[in-house]
DNA sequence: ACCCAGGCATTGG
DNA sequence: CCAATGCATGGG
């Protein structure tokens, strides 16, 4: 059995930057949310590195508008390069180089967003690991209330994710293309997921190892090229590919439109409770632009919280 | 027992 | 081109 190492590093997130609110947003304010953990003030997520898992466990050394971040790495044998890796990893994951500034000066302009950014003041916005997790994560959720997807996706990440034990916990990292795409439609379907949803989500684990599709390699394109992208594979529409926008890629402006949940808070904060279709919503949503993802997610803490 | 839930592709007019 | 339909499942 390989020695386990435990490493720390610091991570300095643009300020403001609340640690809570940000890794709260992540795991739905829940103590677990399929990959991701919050407990006792620490966020763990199990790392995988390709050739190694690591966790990693994160909790503040600072405050919101001085923020330092302390991380602890625990996996078999790591490099220093390890450790730089997990540290850009989590980066990422916590959206720490975001400077919601620009955002905060649109949102104070009225009163029911400027409500929400003192609310929710340094709240970043988490993204997914790859582009075929948020993929993957936005098809389960299609349709359904989110207590039904929560525990799918908790049972297709349990049953096809990498794990690892540490401290006599079991952790798991989001499943690999490679396993998904090994499995079948058919094994998917007993996983509670329609027959399409099985066959949307085998076929994004087959298109994301496809090299030459390049999902993975979003990084040069524009928003609607993205889009054009995303929506020709099958499963995926509009709302999927713009929450893939804001989950993924971390692009600033996305807006996902169709999605119920957000004619709710659209209508109820800024239209007085009255019903409200997608071009209300998107013209509504342009006095936030170019920042309509961060205004997006704003809103639907307030959801997530269970606040208003 | 019903109805709905952070959509989507497919089908039929 | 637009409207209607089925989908699996847990919670209200």
């Amino acid at each position: 059995m390989m020695a386990i190492d435990r490493l720390t590093a610091t991570i300095q997130p643009v300020a403001p930057f609340n640690f809570e609110l940000t890794a709260g947003y992540h795991t739905y304010f829940q103590s677990r949310y399929g990959t991701d953990t919050m407990e006792d003030g620490i966020y763990r997520r199990l790392l995988d590195l390709g050739d190694k898992l690591v966790l990693a466990s994160v909790r503040s050394a600072g405050t919101v508008d001085a923020p330092e971040l302390a991380l602890e790495l625990q996996g078999p044998e790591l490099s220093l390069e390890n450790v730089d890796l997990a540290t850009e990893r989590i980066s990422w994951l916590l959206g720490v180089d975001q400077d919601l500034a620009p955002f905060y000066e649109l949102g104070r302009a009225d009163e029911a967003m400027s409500g929400l950014v003192d609310e929710f003041y340094g709240l970043h916005l988490p993204h997914t690991a790859t582009v075929f997790e948020a993929l993957v994560l936005a098809v389960l959720g299609q349709q359904i209330s989110t207590s039904v997807a929560r525990i799918i996706r908790t049972l297709l990440i349990e049953t096809f994710g990498p794990s690892a034990d540490f401290d006599g916990e079991t952790y798991y990292a989001f499943p690999r293309p490679e396993s998904i795409w090994a499995s079948s439609p058919a094994e998917l379907h007993t996983m509670k997921l329609t027959q399409r949803k099985s066959e949307y989500v085998h076929g994004l684990a087959g298109s994301t190892l496809d090299t030459s599709v390049g999902l993975e390699r979003l990084g040069g394109l524009t928003d609607p090229e993205i889009v054009e992208k995303l929506t020709a594979l099958r499963g995926v529409g509009l709302w999927t590919a713009q929450w893939a926008l804001i989950r993924a890629v971390g692009r600033p402006d996305a807006l996902p439109l169709g999605d119920l949940a957000l004619r709710r808070v659209v209508s109820r904060l800024f239209m007085d409770g009255a019903e409200c279709n997608d071009a209300q919503v998107e013209e509504i949503s342009m006095r936030w632009s170019p920042y309509r993802t961060f205004a997006t997610v704003y809103l639907f803490s307030e959801l997530r919280t269970g606040a208003g």
